[in-house]
DNA sequence: CATGAATGAGTCTTCATTCAT
DNA sequence: AATGAATGAAGACTCATTCAT
């Protein structure tokens, strides 16, 4: 749960390179050149690149459940506010560490890390009962129409911030501002996916357009 | 373009695998076994296990362009209409080819093989703006709202779609319904992918709630 | 069971080379190089470093074991010739496959090849039983003894052979035969220690001197 | 010659890991976590993990070769006294330090560790030598045989003792004493072992059966 | 046309040892 | 005096690909 400061660095390294190239695209050799280290470092403070792996998301996910939960828990915000600031904080999430997030769906695309995705999987699944009791509140005092597909929104929101993430140059080019630089277009973007996912959920979480 | 019995074999082995571990996940001897074939075959009919890979995309990406753009030109049906069709079509192309969709996620996701990235990013690109224009005729006889995000919608379509495919198995659990028969489970979930994400795109093209 | 030319002597090479220096003091190239194949082809034809060394023993024991059965079988023998004929036998086997022999005994010192240990104390302990029932027809015909330890019988023929073995160099130098040719000491010590153990089973097993 | 207590618990930790799995089969890092000190210390102690076994020898050679000397040199027993003496302080010797014994053979058995192989031998050597003549004084009077071949004799007691130590489970089993206390068994051991040998002894040295 | 045999390059991991502290 | 951190070398093994047949 503490790594030190070398640790953290080949952590960032091991994210960076398995978010372009793959859990298996990249070796430990790989990891150890960028990070500028020994190669048996890995191995010496990890175990093995598995372990890495493993480390990669103790290091990541450590409090990101924490903070849903907090949210979803807190008192002085309605419903819907805490619904708009769940999206608000996924994709700030996403967006922030682009990396991090590739490597997790690389995870849940295949079954090559058995232990990590058990993981993941669990934590997606804790949130999602808590939102469904955060909908369920909602439906009490009458701001939420009765009928929620909790897991289809929560894939909406998910899928359409992942999906967007993995195209950014695309939709860059698309846009045609290929010229914006890299900050400005993703701040652009965030604005956009947050209105966006916003009014979805609206759509589908209140009875009015 | 045309592949024979033992080509589409390897082919459809080899996709299954590759959606269950990943590309680099699966050797070609892997594939071998599984198909039945000597090692060497795969050399022999695709070159390169690159190769067989583009091969895959080369089989399952040949019509779905095609398609894309005869439903757009089709004169019969409304704006809506395409829309709503066109969002049924994918959602039974992703849950019919799960795995190749799996397969073509995780090259979307990652560098690792440039040479198909390029070409579903071109279909993607060329997806859209075929879209784009679809949108742009519903805006002309003023069924369409004047904004609209074409990529983010399609990457809600695209993202809540492949979201859900890749969780089935926890949304099966989260929904109690673990005993169903998992063509059953399927069929349902298609059903309400399909209300889901029409009443998404209701919301983001049209006025009213 | 059956090895092709190239696993013989890649099999044989690899009995020399443990011989010499253990096994975990030899490495798969260190076979490769003295064999003269490639890295890769040990692992090939074996699976691995392990299932090499278990390829000697099937090699070597193959038959060992169907040998002593057909001798201690043999109708036209007394019990007495069989166990002469059992000693010459060893001593022979012994001397001729000195590499396979030290191997043998490096498995029995330690737990490092636990499947190969288990396998060889089996047909150790059927070898025993054998001749357990051999001593027995001994003592029914009344030229054995009554009370003879089976066990420490063996243990002293096998013993004494190995150990002599092992000493072979050192035997040379006490006895100051350091020149004279190998085969013919070899030969020299065979003979004697047919003499040598013949003389202490006739001691352990009969009544006279 | 002159270990502290850290360093005589390394190397007895390290004896019990060589016998248990050979020279290669255990990493300094087994012995360090074993013994429950830091891996360097082995190093800082001993130099090399081929010194450290060297100082196993260095402390159990020791006093053994001054034994047979004194004991030989012992002017209150007959030869024939010292024989049987010398054989039951082999037994106790091998019994008590079996581990130790383990690693010796393997020692013996392969060409790892040269310069300790070849301390062993000087000191068989001449263990040899003090034998040879302590059977020549016997032959002058009278008690024992003309023809000894000492090297084969000893061989025999070295080797029947060996072969035993190193079936002892096997031995267990074969005498259906399995229930015994590991204890109890060893002391039956060493005395079946001690007449054996007595016997044989007697045997090759004397006339008479 | 199809394949069994073979391989060089690369994989992850472990090792004994060193060195600054 | 004692050790935690670090590493170059070597370990066994797997890989995609080639080639003679």
């Amino acid at each position: 749960m503490d790594f030190n400061d070398k640790q953290i660095q080949i952590i960032e390294t091991a994210e960076a390179l398995f978010a372009d190239r793959g859990y298996d695209g990249i070796s430990v050799r790989d990891i150890a050149d960028e990070a500028g280290v020994n190669v048996a470092m890995i191995s010496y403070y990890f175990g093995s690149k598995e372990k890495l792996m493993e480390a990669i998301f103790e290091l990541r996910l450590g409090n990101m459940q924490m903070r849903v939960e907090t949210l979803i828990k807190d008192d002085s915000m309605t419903p819907l506010q805490k619904m708009n600031l769940l999206i608000d904080e996924h994709i700030d999430r996403v967006m922030q560490k682009q990396c991090f997030h590739k490597v997790m769906y690389t995870v849940q695309l295949t079954n090559k890390n058995p232990a990590i995705l058990k993981a993941a999987n669990a934590l997606k699944l804790r949130s999602a009962k808590l939102v469904a009791e955060l909908i369920k509140e909602g439906q009490k005092k009458g701001v939420f129409k009765k009928k929620v597909d909790v897991i289809l929104m929560l894939n909406t929101m998910v899928g359409t911030v992942s999906s967007t993430m993995m195209s950014l140059p695309y939709y860059k080019e698309f846009n045609n501002q290929a010229d914006m630089p890299q900050e400005e277009f993703e701040s652009i973007v965030k604005r956009r996916l947050s209105i966006h996912i916003k009014s979805l959920f609206k759509a589908i979480l209140t009875n009015e357009a």
